[in-house]
DNA sequence: ACAGCAATAAGACGAATGCCGTATTTTGAA
DNA sequence: TTCAAAATACGGCATTCGTCTTATTGCTGT
């Protein structure tokens, strides 16, 4: 049974060069198509979701392919996606695996070893390109890394909208917090919708681990 | 120029199998010297230093490969340490990655991969049999079982509700939680359900503040 | 006077949550 | 080996939450 292989690359050059890596293999290897990004992937494999491997660019327009793995991971656990690019960084490697990928492989890789690797991942294995093992390895050891920061910006919230955040954050519900501080439910709703939107978050449990890292409460 | 290799191993009958692996490749490796517990192969490294590699048993008597392996990178921080063992355990993975060891094999490889491996390694590459791959990259999804083992004492949280705590704090809801953890959603409620029970509340906001508090998480 | 913002209020709808069950499998310790 | 705890899994039901839309009132600075 040959593997059924996809990828997703955006760059045509490139996209040929691979195909032809994996044509030397065509007793193990089936190319069945190729995305141009990471929308187009998952409008490909809403038609046809019989493919056992994708080898996946990461940046990609319209949707790059952290995010496209993080979808077909989550749509099509059973496939198996393997990173094949030019970054190295440990950040890159980092969001790639959490988002659901398999394997790591750098685009300089010689064409056998992108067929072992197809292999490997369908095997239940983890290939990687040995710079990229080795930063897997290293955020291994350092496992506060891990925990991301984001760029400290400020946020302007009201002084009701703070009053209310702090209400929150003693685990007080919509009409608790009416109650307190003499408002409708309705209204608190409306300025927590607010709060959300200006921390650019989507629930009270982010709001206020958001709120308390900027020292807003 | 060789690559030198020493190695750790108890078992006579495995050291020997190792070792005649390794000659089946005199061009590129020169076997130096065989230690049988980590406290012989500091004894033996305190004598000669001038080894590149070192294949590391990890259960050894006197001193086993994981503590032997801290040691080795504190006094020779240029020596490459690669695991080689029968075991495939997350714990004495993540174990041996801390202690510094930059690759993982297991006893069963082809003594082709073996060479490889210890090429690879001396070139900043971190060769690992393809589970073990794919069970540190599983490692590296879930950052927070790497760092908590200890727990408050006012309130028993299994390890299990500890970690789903830990997912709550970061604001992820039932369903993403199952899927950080492998588990079903309704697992997850339970859990959730244990959890408030045990801290005596009802809602993930005091239930995260009240864990905070008490330095459960 | 008017634009802009904050604060207030309300309705609707789907999704998520909290709480009540039950039940099987795994694990660990005695 | 046996027993208890832990972990797993599933369903129902009422409530709460997140998001959308619309609208009125009051304050402020130009």
């Amino acid at each position: 049974m040959k593997i059924k292989v996809a990828t997703a690359e955006d760059n045509n050059l490139l996209a040929n060069s691979i195909r032809e890596k994996l044509g030397l293999f065509p007793d193990d290897l089936e190319f069945k198509y190729r995305a141009v990004n990471g929308a187009d992937l998952l409008k490909k494999l809403n038609i046809d979701s019989s493919v056992d491997t994708i080898l996946m660019d990461i940046e990609m327009p319209e949707m790059d392919g952290i995010e496209a793995t993080q979808q077909v991971t989550r749509l099509y656990p059973q496939i198996k996606i393997i990173m094949l690019t030019v970054f190295d960084d440990e950040d890159k490697i980092f969001r790639s695996i959490q988002a659901g990928a398999m394997g790591y492989l750098l685009k300089d890789e010689r064409p056998d070893k992108i067929c072992e690797g197809i292999k490997e991942v369908m095997e239940g294995g983890a290939p990687m390109s040995p710079a990229i093992a080795a930063k897997s390895l290293r955020l291994l050891r350092n496992p506060d890394k891990l925990i991301q920061e984001e760029s400290s910006e400020e946020f302007y919230l009201t002084k009701r909208e703070t009053e209310v955040l702090n209400k929150l954050s003693l685990g007080l519900d919509y009409l608790e917090i009416s109650d307190a501080l003499f408002i409708s439910p309705f209204t608190v709703r409306k300025h927590i919708e607010n709060i959300y939107r200006k921390l650019q978050v989507h629930n009270k449990m982010t709001a206020v681990k958001k709120a308390i890292q900027h020292k807003i409460i």
